[in-house]
DNA sequence: TTCAATTTGCAATTATGTTGCAAATTGGAG
DNA sequence: CTCCAATTTGCAACATAATTGCAAATTGAA
């Protein structure tokens, strides 16, 4: 992660009235280290570091202030980093080994969006896409 | 429902080597009382008539031979009918009063998968697509 | 440095999903 | 229709995931 990644999740915490702790500091660098990841994953690695709770309550004011966002990945979601992190971007899930390959669109899905939200009057603030299937080298 | 619904399910049912119970005719009819539903709402209709486990094991089975899949809509996952019964779409899920609109669509999203699935050398078996916001009604 | 407000960690609780097993049900053979 | 092996059910117990109350510690602003 950038010191600028740094930089920016204190500034969203500020902004929305949030301390920095280490607590919140230690879970989002757990987050930053791999992703998309479980929270299971996260609470291994916070072990004797942050408890349980706190992470998971932390998890909970990243969600809420947009640091981070739940991808639904197979049957488990996993936590990734918002768009202002990684970029906007969409997932191929290997249903095998479960790699995930990170794949970019805007024209399709936001054209789509576009129309359909139109047609219903919809506003749309959030979307995602996923593709679950098999991966070059899983499939037979 | 109507009564090809059931005789699907029954063929289904049988065609995968299950049996046709009560429990599982009980739980089918619970799944296509309303939809998308959570786990949580079909148990609770499922109270004193299916026992819980039961509810668990065969929605996992139904799931299993394709009768139903899980829709993830904001945190929760739903459990709808599979494209057989409702035709394939999507949804456009209201983030304040929880309503769903189905959506269709086979051009833009097929195309994408199409496109990037070669690109990567995937091969794709299942998409989801969703789309959170504000319904006309909740949008202020 | 001081202090009110926020946040943390612990213990306990609730929610969600799974497993082993005896008893009941199902569906096919006779 | 009756019988029976195989499947399925419901119960109790267990396992895992997530949440809550509260005293103690930490934070950040004065």
């Amino acid at each position: 992660m950038t010191a600028d990644d740094l930089t920016l999740f204190k500034k969203r915490l500020a902004e929305h009235g949030y301390q920095v702790t280490k607590a919140r500091e230690a879970t989002f660098k757990l987050l930053v280290s791999a992703e998309p990841q479980t929270i299971r994953e996260i609470l291994v690695k916070a072990q004797g570091v942050v408890d349980r709770v706190s992470v998971y309550r932390n998890v909970g004011v990243f969600e809420k202030i947009g640091l981070i966002h739940r991808v639904h990945i197979g049957w488990k979601y996993k936590l990734e980093l918002s768009d202002e992190f990684v970029g906007h971007h969409h997932h191929l899930s290997c249903l095998k080994c479960g790699r995930v390959i990170d794949i970019e669109d805007e024209k399709h899905i936001d054209d789509f969006i576009k129309e359909v939200s139109a047609k219903f009057g919809f506003e749309p603030r959030r979307h995602q896409f996923e593709v679950d299937g098999y991966c070059k080298d899983c499939r037979s």
